[in-house]
DNA sequence: TACGCGTGGAT
DNA sequence: TATCCAAGCGT
């Protein structure tokens, strides 16, 4: 608990002095997505969300709809088996998001009447919904006044606030006592500019190359202002991935994905050479509840036939 | 707090 | 080609 001093950088410019600028560039240049329209509710806001985390919106596009098509509310989606909702999630990557938006559904159903819920504390407590997502479907579905601090808004203070290229690797209690200050009061408007700054976070304020040209708060910018410093601290060290478990586990549970009945163990111990990598990445994904062992030792997603 | 957890496009 | 990066969460 060090001294959390929010350092608001901004002694020439008042807080409110971003919004207007910021609502009014993201009327002109918000991209139509289908999460953002009216039909979508708080379902679809919500199965976008998990979809979002960590995973680019050209990808999630094609999925999201066929999700929506197919499980128009909480409850279609919780009649069906997990591994449904995993072999639907197809190559969107981390597919525990799947089971745990397949669990949330069904604690939607079961404890809030098929309705997600509006209430931001009953909201955390569902599987795979933390701060971020919580703040974003109170937000973005039911218009309530929330910090959504995600990495776009993270990165858009950091820089126009704060004054550095890029913000800390986790979030921290100054990120967070930064964004309660700049929220407008009104919770309509906060929920437009909680979009509004993640739009720009996307599209201009971007983590490579940022479109400054564009901006339309570059003139307010504190790291422009300062001369656009390079990043500074320690480097955020890249995830190595080929040869990890993570690929193995990957590779195997394509295979499960993509089959239509339960699958040899022979058949899965061809995706990877290392035996002793292979059977613990296995393992892994049986004891995620990613995969099954059937009695006959064959291998299949979670409650499918 | 740091780490494990998928996948593929951009640079 | 290798690295970076993308609307995080749970432990």
């Amino acid at each position: 608990m060090t001294a959390t001093t929010a350092t608001t950088a901004t002694s020439t410019t008042p807080p409110t002095a971003l919004h207007t600028p910021v609502i009014d560039w993201f009327d002109k240049h918000a991209r139509d997505l289908p999460w953002r329209r009216p039909e979508a509710g708080a379902w679809g806001v919500m199965v976008s969300e998990f979809m979002l985390q960590q995973t680019p919106v050209s990808r999630v596009l094609p999925v999201y709809e066929e999700w929506l098509r197919r499980w128009p509310r909480p409850a279609d989606l919780a009649a069906e088996p997990p591994g449904e909702a995993v072999r639907a999630w197809g190559r969107l990557g981390y597919p525990r998001r799947a089971l745990r938006l397949h669990n949330a559904a069904a604690a939607i159903a079961e404890r809030h009447g098929g309705e997600v819920p509006t209430d931001h504390h009953q909201l955390l407590a569902l599987p795979g919904i933390g701060e971020y997502t919580a703040a974003a479907v109170a937000s973005f579905a039911y218009g309530q006044r929330h910090a959504v601090l995600d990495t776009n808004v993270r990165r858009v203070f950091a820089r126009a606030v704060s004054g550095t290229e890029f913000p800390p690797n986790a979030t921290t209690a100054a990120e967070r006592k930064l964004a309660r200050m700049l929220l407008p009061e009104e919770p309509a408007t906060a929920a437009r500019w909680a979009a509004a700054t993640m739009e720009l976070g996307a599209l201009l304020c971007t983590a490579r190359g940022p479109e400054c040209a564009q901006c339309p708060i570059a003139e307010l910018c504190a790291w422009r202002r300062a001369g656009s410093p390079a990043h500074q601290g320690p480097v955020r060290r890249g995830q190595t991935y080929a040869g990890t478990d993570r690929q193995v586990r990957g590779m195997l549970l394509a295979v499960l994905r993509e089959a239509a009945a339960p699958v040899e163990r022979a058949v899965l111990d061809r995706v990877w050479h290392d035996p002793e990598q292979r059977n613990r990445a296995l393992n892994g994904l049986v004891g995620d509840g990613l995969a099954e062992r059937l009695p006959d030792g064959r291998y299949r997603l979670p409650g499918t036939g």
